[in-house]
RNA sequence: GGGCCCAUAGCGUAGUCAGGAUAGCGCAACUGGCUUCUAACCAGUAGGUCGUGGGUUCAAAUCCCACUGGGCCCGCCA
């Protein structure tokens, strides 16, 4: 897209007899507009000429041919800085924004791969918490930009519904459940069960013995005891029903649920060709993967007494997905905490000798702390997801309650829509490398960098366009347009913003960082506020046309970018 | 003992991979702006040894080394 940057790389390189591409990639953009669209410092060949770049500068500027899209070039110190024509510019990004749409910002820089992106992944003894908020804000963030980047993405659960932790509220529900249901306590059934994995662990720490029993309790699920099984699906079944309410309120999908329970005794091939291979060994502790001398510590992939562990599953399900989906790329969204359990695991498959191990990826995140520390689901210690989503639609009704009299239907949903944007944004906006230390107040903030913020610029923007009454004409407008009259410093960044919007999501694509996407939109929110105040678009009853456009432009990119993270845009605030 | 991640104003955060022009921004504080295209906004004031110490360079928040502080992980939890 960037073709301005190519030809004055090429003058440039003209000019001063070298590579274009080594002078392209020196080209800056200036950090305000008022010094220019673009700039090439010449400290690089001072030094090799040994000369003050300050008067190669001047040089350059006067040896070099205007291309006919630059209407100036100044020398600023060692700086040459080139100033675009910019009524041909926001002309170029107008029409283009205007012509595709929703489509504006799509790449193909990953068209034909098919990507799968695993992520959310609880397990089914308790609620969703804070942190699958994050996780799943991410995993469905990333799944989007994939996606508007052109590759085929399958996104994926994994239900861990299995192991000695669901037994464990098993354990606590025969102690403590009274054969009761969550209909007859009247909540949901994730919350039901979470209950009694509370009152068991409670109960190991009087008496660590219990593990054990969980562990016998696993036993007789594995050999598919009558009883234990039937507690199992019907507990299971509960959790899992509480899970897509969640999951539907949050705005979560997936295209492929995949449950522990149907992979966790597949992996016995794979566990023989390792034992085959000499890379796996039988011990003491049970079946385990020798990964020292690769510089990993060993791994235990089975128990001796047989039962699987979470890597059994993700041997075979692993396995399962490239070959039934032919996939260029899987990745795992999960909390850093596992970073090294992914190493090993992605270090068994390439030992194992299967290519595809190159195409695995953990997307790292860091943890949700709470003041007092960790969330403790065992403890009860967490903040529960859907309360949390119930908090921010709550104080998004108040604040619409501040701005209108009566509350219609239209508002009801409003608040849901505000509410979820503020999780969301909070979730996404910061590096994902970096914890969070949860407090609620800063989690379901409306004002400042936040979610809100951008969908009420967004709301702005469309009402301006709505009172227009030019909304269906904007293509027609366009061709009569004088776009020499956008000449303000806000206008000009603005337009320089919506033209970067591609190059913004390729690169959260290619660094899996949907962080960039929310700091770029922020930054148009920010431009877009500032020229709203600066000037009206409509007067009296004349229209600007050109700002018009320009208006449209980016309320365009907002939403596409909004999209980009599942947050939804609201034509009114 | 080993490995990974983080450190930027009272708090939070961008910029670090690809070193350059006054280190952007938000919250909180203070001042000002709604009979106007929506004040969930905007303008302004104040607040910074970019964790510390070295090194590389014409130039370092950014690259390299050492250290300090915090978090996470290190064979039968997930």
């Amino acid at each position: 897209m960037d073709n301005y940057k190519k030809n004055i790389a090429e003058e440039i390189a003209r000019v001063l007899d070298k590579n274009k591409n080594e002078v392209e990639k020196t080209i800056e953009i200036p950090p305000s507009k008022d010094l220019g669209d673009y700039a090439f410092p010449c400290f690089h060949i001072a030094k090799e000429l040994k000369k003050n770049p300050n008067e190669i500068a001047r040089q350059i500027s006067e040896k070099i041919k205007k291309p006919e899209f630059v209407r100036d070039i100044k020398v600023v110190g060692p700086y040459v800085n080139f100033f675009l024509d910019e009524s041909e510019f926001a002309k170029a990004v107008i029409v283009r924004v205007l012509t595709e749409g929703k489509n504006y910002g799509k790449s193909k820089i990953l068209h034909g791969k098919t990507i799968m992106v695993e992520y959310s992944a609880p397990n089914t003894n308790k609620p969703l918490h804070v942190g699958h908020l994050r996780n799943d804000s991410i995993g469905m963030a990333i799944s989007n930009i994939l996606c508007f980047c052109g590759a085929k993405v399958i996104k994926a659960n994994l239900y861990s519904d299995r192991g000695a932790h669901i037994c464990k509220s098993m354990i606590g529900y025969l102690k403590y459940g009274n054969n009761k249901t969550p209909e007859d306590e009247n909540i949901k059934g994730d919350h039901f069960v979470g209950k009694f994995y509370v009152l068991f662990s409670k109960d190991l720490e009087q008496n660590p013995e219990l593990e054990k029993e969980a562990i016998e309790m696993l036993k007789k699920w594995e050999n598919k005891d009558k009883e234990v099984r039937e507690l199992w699906e019907k507990m299971n079944s509960w959790v899992i029903k509480g899970f897509e309410e969640t999951y539907k309120k949050f705005g979560s999908k997936f295209d492929v649920v995949f449950k522990e329970s149907d992979f966790y005794d597949k992996a016995g091939s794979l566990i023989e060709e390792g034992l085959k291979k000499k890379i796996f060994k039988e011990t003491d502790v049970g079946i385990v993967a020798l990964l020292e001398q690769y510089g990993l510590p060993n791994k235990v992939l089975l128990r001796k007494d047989g039962t699987s562990i979470y890597i059994t599953t993700d041997l075979s399900l692993t396995k399962y997905k490239f070959d039934k989906y032919k996939l260029d790329e899987a990745i795992w969204v999960v909390g850093s905490e596992q970073k090294l359990y992914f190493q090993q695991l992605f270090k068994i498959f390439e030992l194992l000798n299967y290519e595809f191990a190159k195409k695995c990826k953990h997307l790292s995140y860091e943890m949700i702390y709470l003041p007092e520390g960790r969330l403790k689901s065992r403890e009860g210690k967490v903040v529960d997801a859907d309360e949390l989503i119930e908090s921010a639609e709550e104080k998004a009704l108040e604040e619409i309650k501040k701005r209108y009299q009566n509350i219609t239907k239209e508002h009801l949903e409003r608040k849901r829509a505000i509410g979820l944007a503020a999780i969301k944004f909070f979730m996404l906006k910061v590096d994902p490398n970096k914890p969070i230390f949860f407090d609620i107040n800063k989690a379901i903030e409306f004002e400042g960098e936040t979610g809100p913020y951008v969908q009420y610029t967004y709301a702005r923007a469309k009402s301006i366009i709505r009172k227009s009454g030019l909304e269906k004409e904007l293509k027609n407008i366009f061709k009569s347009a004088d776009f020499s009259s956008l000449d303000s410093i806000e206008e000009k960044e603005i337009i320089s913003l919506i033209n970067e919007f591609q190059q913004v999501v390729e690169e959260s694509a290619k660094s899996l960082a949907p962080d960039k996407v929310c700091q770029y939109l922020l930054k148009l929110s920010e431009k877009f506020n500032k020229f709203y105040h600066s000037c009206k678009i409509i007067q009296s009853d004349k229209v600007d046309l050109e700002k018009l456009l320009l208006v449209y432009a980016v309320s365009q990119t907002i939403k596409n970018g909004l999209e980009l993270l599942n947050i939804e845009t609201l034509e009114e605030m």
